[in-house]
DNA sequence: GTCATTGTTTTGATCGTGTCAAGACAACTG
DNA sequence: CAGTTGTCTTGACACGATCAAAACAATGAC
């Protein structure tokens, strides 16, 4: 499995090191994390590392096409392994929850603007907003409890 | 018209002010400006203001459903006046350039995703990603484009 | 018209996310 | 196993946006 990851890094051109070995891990168990939730899964395996690290490993992966890099409103940027398939985001509303949902009718045959103004259109980026289970049993349950829940969508070690 | 624009903001449960009358105006004059260039635009004309008066006053309009509000990646938020009609947008990946697009199929037909997995569904945003007529151009000129290497990802269509 | 209430603007400080630059270091090539 | 090249670390910093408190002005009652 390290050695698939690793084949997977050089694959895409890049050279194979710890820290990229453990964010391409952190971001396969939790994908949608923004770069300090990736930070703080790869602190405790790594002997000495930093914010600026994880960025860089961030950016080189986006730029090497092996992550793609999401940012919804109000929302840090978030990273995740799906790449090349076309597929769209659900985003709660209450805490930022990130889930994904494939094209929606395959092709994305509803994706073509009626009016260009004369843009050369490279791609279509859907977002479903709303709010996901956990915010709207919250909210019918306790009532304000906006923004209170955190980020994270699992919690163990990957 | 200035009349006019009172009322508009009187009827949306707002004091009258200066500062929200030329923040009203400079939006409708230019559309899907940042906080940045609406407060550019209306210093001339109000003796004493700051930026931190302008973001309130966008945050007000927001707020009140005067205004909406929205963050294309890699742009600090923008706002625009027209609301409650479910447009779209274009974006320039060059320039970061704002246009309107009406809704893809009049009523959103093709926005609803297929998998919802719980999540009570408020609305659908799109977002097409292209490059405007000027970078186009500048870019088949010139060639040196000015912020090649931005955050798109190209998704490859079949 | 005048006054009090309430909401708005101003001022200044601060936060969070993300970037830049330079040196130390480790991974791939031959 | 050594050299080259790219990556990581460290520290400083830019930018958009937010918060808190005091000065102020717009609305509504009298």
């Amino acid at each position: 499995m390290n050695t698939q990851d690793a084949d997977t890094i050089r694959a895409a051109g890049l050279k194979v090191t710890a820290p990229r070995l453990a964010v391409l891990r952190a971001l396969r168990y939790a994908p949608h994390s923004d770069a300090d939730q990736v930070f703080r899964m790869v602190e405790p395996e790594l002997t000495a590392t930093s914010r600026q690290a994880v960025y860089g490993v961030l950016g080189a992966f986006t730029e090497a096409g092996l992550a793609r890099r999401i940012e919804p409103a109000g929302s840090p940027a978030r990273y995740e392994l799906r790449v090349g398939d076309n597929h769209h985001h659900l985003v709660c509303t209450g805490c930022g929850r990130v889930e994904d949902v494939d094209c929606v009718h395959g092709a994305a045959p509803c994706l073509v603007p009626s009016q260009t103004q004369g843009f050369a259109i490279a791609e279509a980026e859907v977002t479903f907003w709303g709010r996901c289970v956990d915010c709207v049993v919250t909210e019918a349950a306790g009532g304000t409890s906006d923004r209170a829940s955190d980020i994270a969508t699992a919690s163990a070690r990957p």
